[in-house]
RNA sequence: GCGGCCAUGGCGGAAUUGGUAGACGCGCUAGCUUGAGGUGCUAGUCCUGCAAGGGGUGGAGGUUCGAGUCCUCUUGGCCGCACCA
């Protein structure tokens, strides 16, 4: 018999001292930079690269704790792993501290970079440091601009206006996270709308792929898919021109307007256009109070509380069109404050019995309604509206020809007709399938952006600026002492001749959204170091797409539907040969913690309280008062509520390997984990008794007794392990190896043998290698293994040792549990049938009676039916 | 309003995808050890019952030999979009 050494005699496992070593290890070893010439089948696995705001929080530390699991594990399944980090530097936070700390945001987005990589290294990620990038190094963002005057080539790029949001107060444009509450962040002077002249990626001409292609993300969840579908919106119905029915100076001869419900044009009461709509533009004119209209829809438009009341507001403009299906038919036109420019043709016909809208804009204009679906299960001849639409498929009424069909048939025979009707040398009506993405406008009016590569000169208009050229630096030096955006002020920089024809020009002063930025960065870890071009598009070909990318669910549809255009954009201008960023997403949840309230109703951090849970109850007390402190609700963390724990905090205190073995345990990856004390502790007493038990497998004198418990234990926990691992269930992962753990200590008391106790060890500290890296390569050194176990290739498991001889059947009469019978593994169901009839307990249970129906299903259960 | 997800002990969660509900961890209880700033070990911990047993996965039905898992209804919570024609 041994035990365990006990904690006295063998040393604690230090984790201060050891995880620098062993991170200067692998530096020495170059273990994680990955060549390009690898022959290797190649694995790429991404974490979402990290916004330099300062320091690292735990969120980093889960999320990068997952993707390193995941490098590490492949590396050792034998993958050439390209694990890469780099830094999205761009953004306005940059700016906000330039303002506050009269700071340049270069200095501070550099600074904090250095800070956080640091902080990441602490925590001994197998990443290659060799590819960091940061976007706003002029060597990255030079090639951005190369590739937007590539899209611009290629009709991707388009400039028109669009509306801003504008601080009358600070004469500056306003980003919309500096917008709250429908005023401006600084002045808090209510935000008005400003029409700018921007650029745009043209998003809405890959609509249709990017929809298509969201089939093939097999590896994405189902819920981002969906968001994207639904962002993107694709719609299939009709585009129907409406005669005008008495000729208007300067309003053409038709309206055209987009349904989905063709089928219900019976049931129309009116045609209702926005307020943007160029026929309101042309009416407005003659009429003062039309005039009016509009200009009050435009305010309301966008504020967000007139949304929600969503009272219908229209203005009849005395205009009449005729029904496309009845030219004697005539429709009055109404400019309605609920119907978008943006979406169709800006203009719709209102049929109040079948939408909700239509009707409640009926009633209050007296308009009245016309059902013409009648669901299945009413009375046709009964069948009204008041005051709730019927949006559903049913059967046509009252519409003539239409009658009895159900809804498809009348939506086949509307469009069949209407395409097939002449006016004015054109068909009346044209299927199509509209989409609600509408083009990405990245035009912003900061300083810490990349700059848009064009020259404005008087005769020639926008002009790129020659690659030769490239990049277009920010200008180094930079004041934010004036509200607005730096580069409009700087006519130094602004000034240059126009490289068309000579003459005295302008920069284009905007920048680039800062989601163009992250859009490639992933294809530029492929070949960073390339000097005159942004990609190469071997290397991109070789390693995207990404299989493996883990970041937030924050960033479900912006980034990364910006991100799959971009390939796109890229695969039209040369620059890459897929089309599709990330083969697999995974969306990991939040790190969030308890709340703490003094009696004041002031926040308090967590370092400040301590517990006490006499009586059952549990309480908090602040750690040097002892005034009482509430316990809140558990919340995301965040500095204005100080719920927050310091990564750097707890690797000083308990080190990496316990930062991110509590990070990866318990809770399920995609859900939130709760951030506990009392967690951290666990895992850090795991680390101990890691260390402890390794130790005693190299010191077992054992003659062997439960050694065959232990390698079965062993290899099963290497099977399950391997099964979960690649499903990013780290949660079982964990449980699989405290399993392990659990038959390690066992079979130390009951007298495992060396030989035993150091395999079963070895594969304890292969599982737990891509979790606690540090700690493993210490045990690895104390089992007297070769080189770094972060080389060593995984472990095979035994299939043999997975199976047991004999199985335990739960026997179930008439699916009650009654018994357990031991039969041999292999037993064929009638043998089983024998020996669970014959069995003491199943015969208690039957009470005499003799079953009906035996239900066996080999190694799971047995069913008697009485 | 539309769309989606979730609900299991005191807590986080597991359940081989329709086959022994509660793995693993945290917490708690008792004992032993250690010894004073986060130790280790043993036993126990869904409810009820001395026990045999009985009950149990938000609630009510259903399908099935068998349901945490599938279907219908319902309650509660979370998330996304939001006048998209």
């Amino acid at each position: 018999m041994t035990h365990p050494p006990s904690h006295q005699t063998l040393e604690r496992y230090n984790a201060k001292d050891s995880e620098p070593r062993w991170q200067e290890a692998w530096a020495q070893a170059r273990l994680f930079e990955t060549d390009n010439a690898d022959a290797r089948p190649k694995y790429y696995v991404l974490e979402m690269f990290p916004y330099p705001s300062g320091r690292i929080h735990m969120g980093h530390v889960r999320n990068y704790a997952m993707g390193d699991v995941v490098a590490r594990y492949k590396r050792a399944k034998g993958f050439a792993v390209l694990h890469p980090m780099g830094w999205d530097a761009f953004g306005l936070p940059a700016e906000n501290a330039a303002i506050e700390r009269k700071t340049n945001p270069r200095d501070w987005t550099y600074a904090n970079i250095a800070t956080m990589r640091g902080q990441l290294q602490s925590m001994g990620l197998s990443l290659d440091w060799s590819r960091e990038i940061a976007t706003c190094d002029p060597d990255y963002y030079k090639h951005q601009q190369r590739m937007f005057l590539d899209f611009l080539g290629k009709g991707l790029v388009t400039r028109r206006t669009a509306k801003v949001n504008w601080d009358p107060v600070d004469h500056t444009v306003l980003a919309n996270e500096q917008v709250i509450d429908g005023r401006g962040w600084r002045s808090g002077a209510p935000v008005e709308q400003r029409e700018l002249t921007q650029w745009f990626f043209k998003i809405s001409d890959f609509a249709q792929d990017l929809y298509d292609a969201l089939d093939g993300l097999e590896r994405w969840p189902e819920k981002v898919r969906l968001m994207q579908r639904n962002w993107i919106g694709r719609s299939q119905g009709l585009q129907v021109r409406f005669a005008l029915a008495t000729a208007v100076e300067g309003v053409g001869e038709a309206i055209e307007v987009y349904t989905t419900r063709p089928d219900t044009l019976f049931g129309a009461r009116f045609l209702a256009i926005a307020a943007d709509h160029p026929v309101a533009a042309a009416l407005s004119g003659a009429n003062p109070a039309l005039q009016a209209f509009v200009d009050e829809c435009r305010r309301m438009g966008t504020a967000q509380a007139a949304i929600d009341t969503a009272e219908k507001l229209g203005f009849d403009t005395g205009l009449t069109v005729r029904h496309p299906l009845d030219p004697s038919w005539t429709l009055p036109v109404y400019v309605a404050n609920f119907v978008l420019m943006e979406y169709g043709t800006g203009a719709v016909f209102g049929c109040p019995a079948h939408d909700q809208r239509d009707l409640d804009f009926a009633n209050k204009y007296g308009l009245g309604n016309t059902p013409v679906v009648c669901p299945e299960d009413q009375d046709q001849d009964s069948f009204v509206i008041t005051d709730t639409a019927f949006d559903g498929d049913g059967r046509m009424i009252n519409s003539r020809y239409l009658d009895g069909m159900t809804t498809g048939e009348a939506f086949e025979a509307v469009a069949n007709r209407l395409e097939a009707e002449v006016l004015s040398g054109r068909p009346v009506a044209a299927r199509k399938v509209q989409f609600r993405l509408r083009d990405w406008g990245v035009s912003r009016q900061r300083y810490w952006g990349c700059p848009i590569p064009i020259i404005h000169c008087e005769a020639c208009g926008p002009v790129p600026v020659p690659v030769a050229d490239l990049p277009v630096r920010l200008p180094e030096e930079v004041s934010f002492d004036q509200p607005g955006n730096p580069l409009e002020r700087d006519h130094a920089w602004r000034t240059v001749p126009c490289p068309s024809c000579g003459a005295a020009a302008r920069r284009e002063t905007d920048t680039m959204d800062t989601f163009v930025d992250s859009s490639w960065y992933y294809a530029r870890f492929t070949a960073p170091w390339l000097a005159d071009r942004p990609t190469d598009p071997a290397a991109v070909n070789r390693w995207l797409a990404v299989d493996q990318y883990i970041g937030g669910i924050e960033h479900a549809i912006l980034h990364l539907l910006y991100a799959r255009f971009f390939m796109r954009a890229m695969q039209a201008t040369g620059w890459s040969g897929v089309s599709e960023p990330f083969a697999g997403l995974f969306t990991q949840g939040m790190v969030v913690h308890e709340t703490y309230k003094d009696a004041a109703g002031a926040w308090v951090p967590p370092a400040e309280v301590r517990f006490s849970t006499e009586d059952g109850e549990r309480r908090g007390f602040h750690v040097k008062t002892s005034a009482p402190i509430a316990i809140g609700p558990i919340e995301k963390m965040s500095k204005s509520k100080k719920n927050v724990v310091d990564p750097d905090d707890i690797i000083a205190s308990f080190g990496a390997d316990t930062a991110r073995w509590f990070m990866l345990s318990d809770s399920p990856p995609e859900r939130d984990v709760i951030w506990t004390e009392e967690g951290v502790q666990g895992a850090a007493r795991f680390v101990q008794r890691v260390w402890r038990l390794v130790n005693a497998a190299v010191s077992a004198t054992g003659s062997g007794g439960g050694d065959a418990a232990l390698r079965k234990a062993a290899h099963k926990a290497l099977a399950a392990f391997g099964e979960d691992v690649e499903r990013l269930r780290f949660n079982r992962c964990v449980a699989h190896v405290y399993t392990l753990a659990n038959a390690l200590e066992d079979a130390f008391r009951g007298g495992a043998s060396a030989a035993a106790g150091r395999e079963a060890a070895g594969i304890l500290v292969q599982l737990i290698a891509p979790m606690m890296p540090h700690l493993a390569e210490s045990c690895w050194a104390v089992l007297g293994r070769d080189g770094l176990v972060a080389q060593a290739p995984w472990p095979g498991f035994d299939p043999a040792l997975l199976v047991e001889d004999t199985v335990a059947l739960p026997v179930q009469v008439n699916g009650k549990k009654r018994a357990d019978v031991t039969v041999p593994r292999d037993a064929d169901a009638a043998a089983v049938e024998a020996l669970v009839l014959a069995d003491e307990a199943v015969r208690r249970a039957l009470e005499g009676r003799t079953p009906r129906k035996v239900i066996v299903v080999p190694g799971r259960i047995v069913n008697l039916v009485v």
